[in-house]
Order: structure tokens, then C-alpha cells, then sequence
RNA sequence: GGAGGUGUGGCCGAGCGGUCAAAGGCAACAGACUGUAAAUCUGUCGGGCAAAGCCCUACGAUGGUUCGAAUCCAUCCGCCUCCA
């Protein structure tokens, strides 16, 4: 009797969302091997783990180890503690960083505490890739590097348009995919898992796998998720990222700030909702039946209940419908003691609502700072005595009380 | 090894020795309209100053020429191209 769930059934969660899958034949045929042997597969993830911040992007992919975990999978984290002193190329105009050990180590640390909340730590076994590679030496490497030829390396999008456009690459940049491929030579990885801009990495361990006579991993990738300005893909660095430790709130907000294009695939990514479910809103919403913004907080408020908890969820809602619906609020705004009689604008920039001061003076002059909810012009309106905190609000989302005294 | 080119604000990209805090675009921010969506329109977009002006800092780095340098010269650093 197998424990593993019936393969047509893994399939459908398997490549929920998956972009590329090299290929799905032999997916399915492993699956089969798999629960006719009652034998797990084993599911490799590498991390660089160069941002410690992990934000929805990371998580679509976390998810996807996670539904591994759901069928009874093994998957391992695979931390490239050795690749990340290289840095990888993937996606970058630029040369990344080489980061030294310990910053690596560090940043390692930091996401998985927060990779925890996607996936089930104690089905995750984590290995570091240095193990290994750091045994490689420069005669294994030499080797390794014997067994790609350039033009094949070339055939990545990222360094021919850097090679076309005159940017440098570095020699170290073109053994970053030989050393993932290794991984999974050394891991005799059943399956691979990556971002969609991962899939050439992914591929060259299939060659250098079979080069070596065993079987070719199975590349699976997901897409990269598209951040909050509904351009490009989400970053730290580009502004358009939530992070998993964005307060409940701002989790909230942020996400109801996408553009509606972009809640489909939030939600076929980042939530369990059945895919039938998906295309019925999607429908409602295009025919006018189902208010977009109703459909986008329940997103928001799932992705929340996901993060925090329902409790969390559900005031940020609340809270949400308060500020913005009805021009409210929120629930609880900072108060600081400022100079009785000190202009406006000082107090603007000296509390830190704006950067300086002569953004508050322009914030002012254009109308957008409000004084217990009425709007002042002039920058160097002295601020009255009052025995009660004045509600400063500076554009639609900066809140803060002042006591002047 | 040889020859040449290039380095400007968050990004791209103009820039004649003075009129340059530096065109234009993108992004961002604010206002109007809204659903903190999109689209559109308007404005802002180094810092300081009760200010249509003045001062400070800034065009890879350091020196220099000049009354005056993003613009010219030297050295250094980074990057690129071609030839070998």
C-alpha cells in the first residue's frame, strides 16, 4: 500500500502555477515509480541567500517546495553558502556582490526563520553546498568547467544581452550554473526547483547529470511574481515588495494598492484557492457582477491570515475600510512633543514626516498636509497651543500627534 | 602588448569655459478624479534660509589651468571597443 496520494491528483498540485517543466512525461513517470516503490522523491531547492528579507517573490517558490511536503516528498533546502560567494548572475545587469562566509551564514539564518512560515520545518532538511564543492578544489573545477562549452553558456538571456550591450561578465559569473548543476549531481536530485529565470541553471544540471550516467533531475520552475507596481518583477531594491514581516497593516494596504490585473495571479500563486474558484471571480468581476475591490481584500486578507493570523486579518481590514473608505484614521498614530509655535513646516521635517524641509514646504504648498483634518497652505503656520494632540496628516498615508508644548 | 572610447542626479540620457542645481524620458511624491486599482490632467522632484532671491553641496577620484570648470589639462580608479 502506498502513502502517496494518487499521481494524477500530485500532478494537478504540482504544476499549479509551474511555468516550465522539462519535462512532464517524465514527472509523471517518476511520480508513479515513486508511489508504486513508496519511495519519496527528492525535491532540491537551492537558496542564495544574499537578501535575508524574504518577501511574496520568495514565497511562490517556498510554496511550491511546501506543496512537495503536503504529498510526502523530501525536500531539501539547499543553502548555497559556497555559490553565493560566487554570485549569482541570474537576472542581473550587473556583476553581484561576493559576499564573504559569514555574512552568508547570517543571512542563511535569517531565511529560514522566516522561510518557517511557508514551509513545514520539520519535514525540510537543509544542506550547505560548500560541503562538497569546497572539496572540488581548482582541479575538480577545471574539470567541471570541461564539460560546458561557452556558446552553450551564451545562450542565456541575461549574458548575451549584457555580452551585446558591452556590460562585462566575469569568468566567475559562468561558473555559477556549473556549481548548481553539481549540487544536483552530488544530491542525485530527483526533481529541481527554481524561478522561472532559474530554468537555464536548471538544465545544465540535467546535462552534467547525464553526463555522469545518472538520471536527469526533473526541472520545475514557477514564475517570478510581479510586485506591487505591477510592472516588474517583485524586489526589495525596486520598492514594489511585500515582506513576510510587513506588519498586518501595511501587508494589507499594499496589496490593495496592485493594479486588479495582477490579483489572479497573486491569487493563484500565493493562495490555496482552487483554480475553478479563481476563474469564477475573475469572470464575476468582468462582467460587473463582483466588485474588484471586494474581491481584492479578500486576497489581502488572506495573504494577512497567511503572514499573522485571522485575528490580524481581520482588523487590518477593518482598518483598512475605516482610513480609506470612510477617510478615517487609523487606530493608533504616534505622539510626539513638539515646540509650541514652531512653523509647520519644521515640525513636519523635524519629526520625520518628510525628508527635509524644503519637501515640506512644497508638501504644503500643494496642499497635501492637513491640521486635524483641515487643509493648511501656508508652510509657516505657527502651530497653536492646544491642550488636546493635533492630527498632522501628510499625503494619504502619513499620520502623526503632536503636542505642542 | 598596441590603438581608441567612456564615467552626469534613484535609473536612462543631453550638456557650447560663464546665462547649469544641470535639457528630455522613466521612476517617485503630491493634488484633482477614484476603489490607497488602472487611465487621465496638474504640480513637485539636492539641501538650508520668512525666499520669484541668496548661500552650501553635487556631474568617477585627486590635483591643476582660468576672473570663472560638468565642460580644458595631468595623474589615478572603473568600464567598454578594436587589433594582437
Amino acid at each position: 500500500m502506498s502513502s502517496f496520494p494518487p499521481v494524477s491528483e500530485q500532478m494537478e498540485l504540482l504544476l499549479r502555477g509551474a511555468v516550465d517543466v522539462v519535462s512532464g512525461d517524465s514527472l509523471r513517470q517518476r511520480l508513479e515509480e515513486s508511489r508504486d516503490e513508496n519511495r519519496p522523491l527528492l525535491v532540491k531547492t537551492g537558496f542564495d541567500p544574499t537578501a535575508p528579507d524574504l518577501h511574496l517573490g520568495h514565497a511562490v517558490l517556498l510554496r511550491k517546495m511546501a506543496h512537495f511536503q503536503q504529498l510526502g516528498h523530501r525536500v531539501l533546502f539547499l543553502v548555497g553558502d559556497f555559490t553565493a560567494m560566487i554570485g549569482d548572475p541570474t537576472g542581473k545587469k550587473a556583476t553581484r556582490p561576493q559576499l564573504s562566509r559569514d555574512e552568508v551564514l547570517a543571512n542563511a539564518a535569517t531565511y529560514q526563520e522566516q522561510a518557517w512560515k511557508v514551509l513545514d520545518r520539520d519535514k525540510t532538511e537543509i544542506l550547505h553546498n560548500s560541503e562538497w564543492l569546497s572539496r572540488l578544489g581548482a582541479e575538480g573545477l577545471i574539470r567541471l568547467a570541461g564539460s560546458y562549452t561557452l556558446a552553450r553558456m551564451m545562450e542565456r538571456e541575461d549574458f548575451r544581452a549584457r555580452f551585446e550591450n558591452h556590460e562585462p561578465i566575469s569568468i566567475h559569473e559562468l561558473l555559477y550554473p556549473l556549481t548548481q548543476g553539481y549540487d544536483s549531481v552530488e544530491l542525485k536530485a530527483d526533481v529541481e526547483l527554481g524561478g522561472h529565470d532559474q530554468l537555464l541553471n536548471l538544465l545544465v544540471g540535467r546535462d552534467l547529470m547525464r553526463a555522469r550516467g545518472l538520471e536527469p533531475q526533473i526541472a520545475l520552475t514557477v514564475p517570478l511574481l510581479v510586485g506591487t507596481d505591477g510592472a516588474q518583477k517583485m524586489s526589495k531594491s525596486l520598492g514594489n515588495a511585500i515582506a513576510f514581516e510587513d506588519s498586518p497593516r501595511e501587508m494589507f494596504g499594499r496589496t490593495m494598492s496592485i493594479p486588479d490585473s495582477l490579483m489572479w495571479d497573486w491569487r493563484l500563486l500565493l493562495t490555496d484557492l482552487d483554480e475553478a474558484e479563481i476563474d469564477r471571480q475573475k469572470a464575476e468581476v468582468e462582467s460587473g457582477d463582483a466588485s474588484p475591490r471586494e474581491v481584492k481584500a479578500d486576497l489581502a486578507h488572506d495573504l494577512v491570515r497567511r503572514f499573522h493570523d485571522r485575528e490580524a486579518a481581520d482588523e487590518a481590514r477593518a482598518e483598512f475600510d475605516r482610513m480609506f473608505r470612510r477617510g478615517g484614521v487609523p487606530d493608533e498614530i504616534e505622539t510626539r512633543a513638539v515646540p509650541a509655535g514652531q512653523a509647520l513646516f519644521a515640525v513636519i521635517a523635524d519629526t520625520g514626516l518628510t525628508e527635509s524641509r524644503a519637501e515640506a514646504r512644497r508638501l504644503i504648498q500643494q496642499g497635501a498636509v492637513r491640521i486635524d483634518g483641515e487643509k493648511v497652505l501656508d508652510p509657516f503656520f505657527p502651530l497653536p497651543c492646544a491642550s488636546d494632540a493635533l492630527l498632522l496628516k501628510v499625503g494619504k498615508r502619513r499620520f502623526l500627534n503632536v503636542r505642542p508644548g
